[in-house]
DNA sequence: CACCTTTTGTTGAAATTTCAACATACTTTC
DNA sequence: GAAAGTATGTTGAAATTTCAACAAAAGGTG
C-alpha cells in the first residue's frame, strides 16, 4: 500500500488524515487493490452498489447504455478521485450505469459498509471519514451541475463550446487536454459524432478555436 | 416552529432525531423560517452559498438562466425536500442557479457553517446531522444520474417517454401529476416547447399515454 | 515497412428540432 | 361575467441534427 501513499494523500477522502493512520486505516477499512486492463468492466450495471472506488492510476469512465445500444457518458474519474461513492453511501439494490477502465488502470476498492459504520476496534476516523465523504459529495454534485449547464444547451456548437470553456477554466488556461478522443466527446455531449467533428472543423475555421486530437485550445 | 414538526420529521436531514431534540436543535442551529411569493427568488444566482433550505410548504424551482435568456430548470424540491445544500456544504463562493418559489412557499433556512462545525454548547446531534447530510446529498447525486439519464436522449419523443416513465416508478402507478406546466416540462427536458406540444399531442393519437394538463398517465 | 485496425473528417439525404406566428383554451382580475 | 392575460396546441418554413457511407489519417502489430 505504502506505494500508493502520494495519490491517497491527494484523495478527498483522506483529508486531514496523517500518512501512519491511513496506512492502519486502509487495513482496518478492507482496502484491496485491482489492475484492470483497458476496455475492463470495474462495475456493471445492475449491480449492487458496496463499494466506493479510488482511481490510483489510469482513468474510468462512468457511462450509460440504453436498450437500443446508445452510449452516454456521464462522467469520468482519473487519479486520485473517487468513483461510485454516492450509490455506494446510498446503498442502492443496482447501480445504473457501468464503470470501465479507459486505460490499464489500479483501482482501490473500499467496502462503503465499513466507512459508514464504526468499526469493532474503534480506528476512530470513521467521523473524519464520513466529514469527507459528505464534501466529495456535495463537489459532485455541483460537478453534476456544470455537465447539466453543457448538456442542457441545444446544439452542438454551444454544447462544445461550453464544455471547452469549462474545461478551460478547469486548467486555468486557454490551452488545454481533454480526456476523450471524439466518439467519447460525443457521447459526453450527448450529439452525434460526425456532427461535432464538423462543428469542431468550423470553428477552427472561423479561427474560433484549435484543436489536434485531444488537445484544444481557445483563441 | 412546532407547527413544522411533522415535515421537519419527514425531511432526510432530521432523521433519528427525535421531536424534542428536533426543536432544541433547530434553536442552536439558528434556524429561521421565510415566506416566499409565487415566482419570488429565494437565493439569486452568483451569491455565495451559505444556507441549506428546506421546503416547509410549497415548492422551488432550480434553475440556470443563460446570456441569451434561455433558461434551464435543474431540479424541483417540494415539501420537505432540501435544496442548495451541496453548494452550501462546498462552501461555492457563487451558486450557479437560482432558487425559485413556484407558488408561495415557507422556507427554513439554516446557515450550512452551523452544521458542519460543531457549536459551543456541544448539542450533540452534528455527527448525526452530517451523517443525514451526507446520505441525502448521496441520493441527489443518484437523482442527477436520472435526470442525465433522460436529458441524454437524442430526441424530444425519448426524453418524454423516459421521463415519464421516471415518474410513474417514483408514483409507483401508470396515474401521476407532473410538477411542471408544459413551458417548464420542455425547460427541464432541454426540448422546444411547441415540439413537446406536438410530440404529446402525437403520443396521445397513438395511445401510448393520455394527458390533461399536468396529468398522464401511461396506457 | 507493410498490413490491419481504429479514429477522424466529409458528404448528402432524411428526419427532427427550432422558430415564429397565430388560434384556441383556460385563468385571473376587476 | 367581460376583459385581459397566460398557457397550450398547431402549423409550415428554416435550420440543425442524425444517419449511413466512405475516404483519409493515425496507430498498432508482426
Amino acid at each position: 500500500m505504502e506505494k500508493y501513499l502520494d495519490v491517497l494523500k491527494a484523495c478527498p477522502l483522506f483529508e486531514e488524515i496523517g500518512d501512519e493512520n491511513l496506512l492502519r486505516m486502509l487495513n482496518c477499512l478492507g482496502a484491496k487493490v485491482q489492475l484492470f486492463d483497458k476496455k475492463y468492466t470495474i462495475i456493471a450495471e445492475g449491480n449492487p452498489a458496496k463499494f466506493i472506488g479510488i482511481v490510483l492510476s489510469g482513468s474510468v469512465q462512468i457511462t450509460q447504455t440504453d436498450f437500443f445500444g446508445n452510449r452516454s457518458i456521464v462522467a469520468v474519474s482519473q487519479q486520485g478521485e473517487m468513483f461510485s461513492e454516492a450509490f455506494a453511501c446510498a446503498e442502492v439494490k443496482a447501480i445504473p450505469v457501468s464503470i470501465i477502465a479507459t486505460e490499464p488502470s489500479e483501482i482501490m476498492l473500499i467496502d462503503c459498509s465499513h466507512v459508514l459504520h464504526t468499526c469493532a476496534n474503534h480506528c476512530g476516523f470513521h467521523q473524519q471519514l464520513i466529514f469527507n465523504l459528505m464534501k466529495s459529495l456535495a463537489v459532485k454534485n455541483i460537478l453534476f451541475h456544470q455537465k447539466i449547464e453543457v448538456t442542457s444547451k441545444r446544439s452542438t456548437r454551444e454544447k462544445l463550446m461550453s464544455y471547452l470553456m469549462l474545461c478551460a477554466k478547469k486548467a486555468d488556461s486557454n490551452s488545454f487536454t481533454i480526456p476523450f478522443d471524439r466518439q467519447e466527446l460525443a457521447d459526453y455531449l450527448c450529439v452525434e459524432r460526425s456532427g461535432l467533428s464538423s462543428e469542431i472543423g468550423k470553428l477552427k475555421k472561423e479561427g474560433i478555436i484549435d484543436a489536434h486530437k485531444k488537445h484544444f485550445e481557445i483563441l
